[in-house]
RNA sequence: GGGGCCGUCGUUCAGCCAGGUUAGGACGCCAGAUUGUCAAUCUGGAAGUCGCGGGUUCAAAUCCCGUCGGCCCCGCCA
């Protein structure tokens, strides 16, 4: 019994015609003298009708169906009596009316139904991972990336990429995330680590004259996991040589609108909006600003800087600065809701947050309103309105932007601000090319440390490196990284002055990138490319608020796959073959 | 490494603050009834080591300590 339609496809058309379908016992309503079964496969549900009086022995079959068993049924399409039609089944205008019934499997009671309604815990659903994804919401979710996958391989073959698999076995890299590591038996001690992302490989690929590579890549990074983060995740990614910013910047906004149009009908203006990182950062606290709505931070050091409130003006005099957030109709906020956004812009590192309440009548009320010239106030913040609340952060730049930056996001959320039907994507570019550590007391790469200066920063280097930007671009959707590229480093000069301004030697260097500086050494051509994040990009896609939807096999908070339960220990003899002692006190499994 | 929330029949929750007879509801499951349901309905039934360990107590799901697991966040993620 081969079947001959899926379950989402029959309407009206078909009826007498004599089908088969197969798929899963989704429901079983049972009427005495009459069952109906709906029948479940990947496509959607059809009902399925026994009738006693037209066929017995069937029906007594038909009897023994329960939830989930895998059948396949022949019978005739009809049209439903009148009255039952049902409106919210695209196949609701017709049912099968059954004459043979096969049943394929069997299925023991379950602890969840695959319904998209199911309230059951995500830990549950992972365990079973097998029953989650037969729920019409997971199959959706990985149709779309399925789709999403095939869109981009199409639009790349089309621009002249070729799709290259570099190694999953590779090197372990200094900087950047805790690598995964993988003992080599024939080199005992010795170990591979998974790629955090094939960066290098990319690199050399461009290097040996591939032209245009792309990849829908594996990444791995140990670090530990959030909503948006996974130990393994996918990107796509794309390197090109020849090209400039602009080229790729072009490229992308072209794949990403295909995407979206393809997927979800969603338009962006053309060109994306960009913003430098500068800009980002002053007006919004953070490189991934969620444009969804405005709410954006106010410079008030002009103003701080001659006010009588103490706070303020040694703020601006030891270097920093003083930027506010008008809340509109914040006024209202009780005291203690005040209190609360305090205590959160604490545990954001502030040492304070300053606020003050415009009443109707123009006038302040604040703790601090003596310290205030109302006049002076009102005119730095032109759009602040009676009503509203005004709150302060002064402190080095980086602590006032990550603070303001953070609390615009939950005020926010909290005032529903943000419009979900909005999709806001922007390119950030502009990036510095180092960043201070105070802890390790060096200049770090803020991208990568192959990522290429602006030509016109070059001399900035030597004077002063933290003011050099970068050929860096991020795509920011919603708030979200979706991706992040550059212009590569093609001179072994300058790949050799990078690594030594981050403190890296030569010999450091050589040992763990020597084979890059030899390649840039044997005709490197200038290049550049990006990677997206897949799973990212299916999350904000599918409107799901994990990106566990958007994996088949995700793992937990721990690193764990509560289906297989890796990790897990190995044998002894597994171990001594790989020249590995482990120090923890579980036993080996044996 | 740190902070928060959670853990009770197969599932999802109530009960815990204020300890006390037989731990309760819904869904699911099992049996019976039922010829137009699509959250089917009706009747009956089974089902729990209250995550685990220890402590306090005459008595612990309930209070205390520890531990394991899940989720969210900080750190971390070039």
């Amino acid at each position: 019994m081969k079947r001959s339609h899926h379950c989402g496809e029959l309407s009206l058309t078909h009826v007498n015609q004599t089908v088969t379908l197969a798929g899963w016992v989704a429901s079983r309503r049972d009427h005495g003298g009459v069952i109906f079964i709906d029948i479940r496969d990947r496509y959607g549900l059809t009902q399925i009708v026994f009738d006693s009086e037209e066929n017995a022995p069937l029906h007594a079959i038909a009897d023994r169906l329960r939830n989930e068993y895998v059948i396949a049924i022949t019978g005739k399409v009809s049209e439903r009596p009148e009255e039952s039609h049902n409106p919210h089944l695209p196949t609701g205008s017709i049912e099968i009316r059954a004459h043979e019934l096969d049943v394929l499997n069997e299925s023991i009671p379950l602890p969840f139904t695959a319904e998209d309604d199911v309230q059951t815990s995500e830990s549950l659903r992972l365990e079973y991972r097998y029953l989650d994804l037969r729920r019409p919401k997971m199959q959706q979710l990985l149709q779309l990336r399925s789709q999403v996958s095939h869109l981009t391989r199409n639009f790349l073959h089309e621009h002249q990429f070729l799709e290259i698999e570099t190694p999953i076995l590779t090197k372990s890299t200094p900087e950047g995330a805790r690598d995964y590591l993988v003992p080599s038996r024939v080199s005992p001690g010795e170990f591979f680590a998974l790629p955090q992302s094939p960066q290098l490989f990319k690199q050399i690929l461009m290097i040996g004259g591939m032209d245009r590579y792309f990849q829908i890549a594996r990444c791995f990074r140990d670090e530990d996991l959030r909503l948006d983060r996974q130990p393994e995740f996918t990107q796509i990614d794309l390197e090109m040589s020849f090209v400039d910013r602009e080229d790729i910047i072009q490229l992308i906004e072209t794949l990403i609108r295909l995407i979206f149009k393809e997927t979800k009908q969603i338009e962006f203006p053309n060109p994306l909006p960009r913003l430098t990182y500068e800009e980002a950062m002053g007006r919004y606290g953070t490189d991934k600003p969620d444009l969804r709505f405005d709410l954006p931070l106010q410079d008030l050091s002009e103003f701080a800087k001659s006010c009588d409130f103490q706070v303020f003006r040694r703020a601006i005099e030891s270097g920093g600065m003083v930027k506010s957030l008008i809340i509109p109709n914040g006024a209202a906020f009780t005291r203690n809701r005040i209190d609360n956004l305090i205590d959160t812009a604490k545990e954001f590192g502030a040492k304070g947050l300053a606020w003050v309440k415009i009443s109707e009548d123009g006038k302040l009320d604040s703790s601090i309103a003596k310290f205030l010239n109302t006049e002076a106030l009102r005119a730095a913040l032109p759009s602040a309105n009676p009503g509203d609340l005004l709150l302060f952060v002064a402190d080095q730049a980086r602590v006032v932007h990550q603070v303001l930056g953070r609390l615009r996001l939950l005020l926010g959320e909290e005032l529903e601000l943000i419009d979900r039907t909005r999709w806001e994507a922007l390119w950030v570019v502009d990036f510095p090319m180092f960043e201070y550590d105070d802890t390790s007391q060096r200049h770090v790469a803020l991208h990568h440390p192959f990522t290429a200066p602006h030509t016109e920063d070059i001399p900035l280097l030597d004077s002063e490196p933290l003011h050099a930007k970068t050929l860096a671009y991020d795509l920011v959707l919603n708030g979200f990284e979706l991706g992040g590229g550059s212009i590569r480093i093609h001179s072994p000069r300058m790949q050799e002055k990078v690594f030594d301004l981050l403190k890296i030697s030569k010999e450091e260097a050589k040992e763990k990138f020597g084979f890059l500086l030899n390649a840039l050494e044997s005709g490197a051509p200038p290049h550049g490319g990006i990677a997206l994040g897949l799973d990212r990009l299916i999350m904000l896609l599918g409107q799901t608020e994990s990106i566990r939807d958007t994996i088949p096999f995700p793992k937990t908070q721990k690193a764990q796959c509560l289906m297989t339960h890796a990790p897990s220990s190995v044998s002894p003899e597994q171990l001594q073959e790989l020249s590995i002692r482990t120090t923890t006190k579980k036993p080996a499994a044996s």
